[in-house]
DNA sequence: ATAATATTTTAGACTAATCTAAAAATATGA
DNA sequence: TCATATTTTTAGATTAGTCTAAAATATTAT
């Protein structure tokens, strides 16, 4: 097993990956985890070498697949945990944060599947947010902004951060509107401007900028 | 609050009083801990700095009442959480013991009193044992041997370890039977005979071995 | 392109809890 | 009572996680 420390790094890695995409630096790590840069290097050497994360110095980090399987894991702890305080004992849904940090690492598999049972499989927290399936899959997919995403990943447009009249004038000008799809094709990485497919049409360039207000999830692949 | 670890000796050297009574050893609690000596000398002076239990070297510790009350909302903590897992999660009253030994070190005042609510405020845990309440009194008392109680205690007799006819013949000689009332007059520190009062009558000295043998509760005083 | 600034890593120290081995205190028993 | 055995404590080391201060690397802005 991980140490309730090791766990909280991966939870931490994966949230700022979730806002942020990839290259996750030391210092966003120190904020979320409350330490200083330096003990967060220490515990990306050692999370690297249990090979949880992709790492190389100053380069920033990436989760590995194991590692990416146990934050998800004590995701899915901690959202049933909160959902059930809501639903069964009363609680308000803004006084359970805390006390679900501290379940979310109870190590045992039939709890957490009974816990699971007991709320009846719910797909989304007392926040809103989707909780993980025992194998770490989403069951409803949260809209992310399109700069986290990757090469060759296909989306559906869900939203905008930005409402603008200016910014929805723009997307209307290109051709992007609520469900369609946008399929990454590439990365500049000069000014980290993508370059996207949409609806099968004539590839276009958008701004890093763009990218980041304008919100989608990845397409269910069909058959 | 109190380390992980410092909960964990106070439960234990409150069970080892429970069981022996007063003064317990340094071996018997690394045995229950499983850890060395050595380790709980170290932390035997950290409790005792701390005030929680009364120590002097090579003399063996009892816990002082700020220790006692930690102890015994870790024991309520634990044994409300093995009833809820067995009540509300189906768990069998065998797999409980390891979850709710994590459990019990969740820190949240509401969380606990909503589970109690939840369970209906029970008096006894799976096993039988009786649960504390919040003030870290019992509802219910679980019989134990006269040789651990203390000078002064006034006790009500409840049944016997020991079931042979010998021993039987005995308690029937000396007056003591199911109900009657046994006040501890005076311990011999020499051979650890009790001198006791049953009934008021005039006082009798009963052997360590039948004290351990005899099981009573503390009477509740009335009015 | 280079100087200034910011970020990240290294080096070395600290704390809590643990360990082994040796010393000190207590208990046992002829 | 005095030697022996047992228990407990001390001394010194170890590990996980943290820290500060200094060095190395990367970014930014002229």
């Amino acid at each position: 097993m991980h140490s309730f420390t090791e766990e909280n790094y991966l939870k931490a890695i994966f949230k700022l990956i979730e806002q942020d995409g990839d290259g996750v630096t030391t210092n966003a790590i120190a904020d979320r985890v409350k330490t200083k840069a330096a003990s967060v290097t220490d515990m990306l050497k050692k999370l690297s070498d249990k090979k949880l994360i992709n790492y190389r110095k100053y380069q920033g980090v990436s989760l590995t697949s194991k590692g990416e399987k146990v934050a998800l894991n004590i995701i899915r702890k901690h959202r049933l945990w909160e959902m059930f305080l809501v639903e069964k004992l009363d609680f308000k849904w803004d006084e359970v944060h805390d006390v679900a940090e501290e379940l979310e690492h109870i190590n045992s598999e039939k709890l957490i599947s009974q816990i699971d049972k007991f709320l009846n499989y719910p797909k989304v927290d007392p926040h809103g947010d989707p909780i993980p399936d025992k194998n770490g899959k989403f069951q409803i997919q949260k809209s992310k902004p399109v700069s986290v995403f990757k090469q060759n990943d296909v989306l559906i447009m869900t939203g905008v951060v930005d409402h603008s009249a200016a910014f929805l004038q723009y997307l209307d000008k290109v051709g992007i509107a609520l469900g369609k799809e946008i399929k990454i094709k590439n990365m500049v990485e000069f000014d980290k401007s993508l370059q996207i497919i949409i609806n099968k049409n004539t590839p276009i360039f958008i701004s890093n900028e763009a990218a980041k207000n304008i919100l989608a999830i990845k397409k269910i692949k069909c058959g």
